[in-house]
DNA sequence: TTGAAAGCGCTAACAT
DNA sequence: ATGTTAGCGCTTTCAA
């Protein structure tokens, strides 16, 4: 491995003029760079980023923690952030937490050790002490897809409440007269707020009931199915749904078909996320997060605070969009 | 941030022998080990890996290089390998290469610069050379998902041609007498292996014709629904489909489901990865790769390359399960 | 059993 | 415009 030393060398100048040269920092004469950077390319060099994060500069890396790869959200998020920092220069540690807290501090301690220069995080069970005490081991954080309030981090949040509203409203606008929701968990926030959405688009209809609303203890698909299961028990003339995110949409989906009620014909249904899922029959209609816009923003965002930029420690609310597939559609049966 | 100096200070003793402590080697006193612990606590030390590393040790990050994390074999793949490599205190740095050559070579310019210990790589457009010469810039490698024939490099493969006559024949199995087979690109070693597969298993009965193969493009949804209805064209009596892959698999079903072709009543169908595609109705049948345990192994056997133990340079053919759905199943119709 | 000191490759302040 | 040099925090001989 060629060092800085043996550019030096080779070119007949000094490390610190190939130090210059290296960061585009001060003044070289234009002839002196033209042969440091033909020794650079001759010795095959590569800079050293273990020496240069030790004599203070950045590593090069940022870490992304996300509860679980496996849900497909976050791979739509890692892809948008892993780009972005490419982008930068950066490369991503990948950090599954599971969202477990203690899980997360030992990635926290590995990220100061490492000196990561920040970290993008999408958790539900840190709290903002946590992550105040993270900032203030001097590694910038960024939340995504969760805020803390008044306190001063840096988040970026889909408007789930507009969001859970806008499905409901479009489910309304589509004839249907009695609209279910299936609740994400309730330790959630995002859950909560996509569900006030739905009670601030029909809680004053005549025929809502609070029983109309299931809680599924995860965001997946057979929660989903459980809970669709148990609604059209209550409630067997339920003509539309608004589950809480795309899995459980899914989820109700299998429920529905196999009690042989047709989508969207006899129930509409609307999920939330705006994944990719074009792998169900009838695709879902459903509320699409700006997943990309969010990682790309969040990574922006940090590269400003890394720049030593002086940025606003507040929540970025981030609009969302209804996409209407087949399985809101209004069907013109003939005969 | 404390130092080893600041430990050293503090117990009373050097940083030699608090370097000892740290990496217990060599001998120290059970005492001083207990007053140089309680001092680490005490200042809340964190050894810095820049520092380790650029004296000579482990930088404590693999990189994990996958074509796209949106392709849901990888997240399953990433979530493997995280786990593992945490497990031996390692990181990973994830890297998207959409098979692009240039962009695969500057990620080894950036693995080689942060000296990343190890690098696991799911690629379909690097040759063995260009692995080979990243390994003699001393970063053990190994390959996953695909297999270099006679070349020194280490290597986890599903058994695919198994795997794809084991579908095909289970398929024949289930009653199926006119059995179509949607390949992956072309490209691709494991869609060829696959295709052989189907071949080997039915390539000598009577009914059998090459135009009972079509090919996608891409391995996804969208390239298996066009497949699907090109087939039904060609072939309108077809009772069993093996797809090369879930997505593709899934992209069949619409296809199906538009034609109204129930399924599995008239036509069965046996899917490739094993992905969880619990969102599908109905659900599919499909040859499960192990992805989780050659995530594991492959990384078991990077660290095993880490610390210096000799293994053998070559492919792993790992051992695929049929799982068995609803797609595939035989319907006792009544009446 | 412990300590002193020489690097690892780079940056940046200070000289020239 | 270029060079000298002192660290950055750790590991590792070599001595004691």
């Amino acid at each position: 491995m060629a060092t800085i030393r043996d550019v030096a060398k080779m070119s007949g100048f000094s490390v610190a003029t190939v130090s210059r040269v290296l960061n585009k920092k001060g003044y070289v004469n234009a002839a002196t760079e033209k042969s440091i950077v033909a020794a650079m390319s001759a010795l095959n060099y590569t800079p050293s980023i273990a020496a240069r994060s030790l004599a203070g500069k950045s590593s090069g890396t940022i870490a992304l923690m996300v509860p679980d790869i496996l849900n497909p959200f976050f791979p739509e998020l890692a892809r948008a952030i892993e780009d972005a920092a490419n982008g930068y220069g950066y490369s991503v540690i990948l950090c599954n937490s599971d969202n477990d807290l203690q899980k997360e501090m030992n990635y926290f301690d590995m990220l100061v050790s490492k000196k990561v220069d920040g970290l993008i995080v999408a958790s539900y069970s840190l709290g903002p002490d946590q992550i105040l005490n993270l900032k203030k081991r001097s590694i910038p954080v960024i939340a995504i897809d969760n805020h803390f309030g008044a306190h001063p981090i840096v988040s970026f949040v889909s408007d789930n409440r507009a969001g859970g509203a806008m499905a409901t409203r479009h489910l309304l606008e589509q004839g249907c007269r009695k609209i279910a929701h299936i609740c994400g968990p309730m330790s959630i926030v995002a859950s909560r707020e996509r569900c006030l959405g739905y009670e601030e688009a029909c809680g004053t209809q005549p025929w809502f009931l609070p029983s109309l609303i299931a809680t599924s203890d995860d965001f997946h698909v057979e929660g989903g199915t459980r809970a669709m299961a148990e609604l059209l028990k209550r409630h067997p003339d339920i003509d539309g749904v608004f589950a809480g995110n795309d899995l459980m949409a899914c989820g109700a989906l299998k429920a529905l078909y196999r009690l042989r009620r047709k989508v969207p014909e006899e129930i509409k249904l609307v999920g939330f996320d705006g994944l990719a899922m074009s792998t169900v029959v009838p695709e879902l209609s459903t509320i699409a997060q700006p997943i990309r816009e969010m990682g790309t923003q969040a990574m922006d965002y940090l590269i400003r605070m890394l720049n030593g930029e002086r940025v606003e420690e507040r929540a970025h609310v981030m609009d969302v969009t209804l996409v209407v597939k087949q399985s809101s559609q209004i069907v013109h049966t003939r005969g």
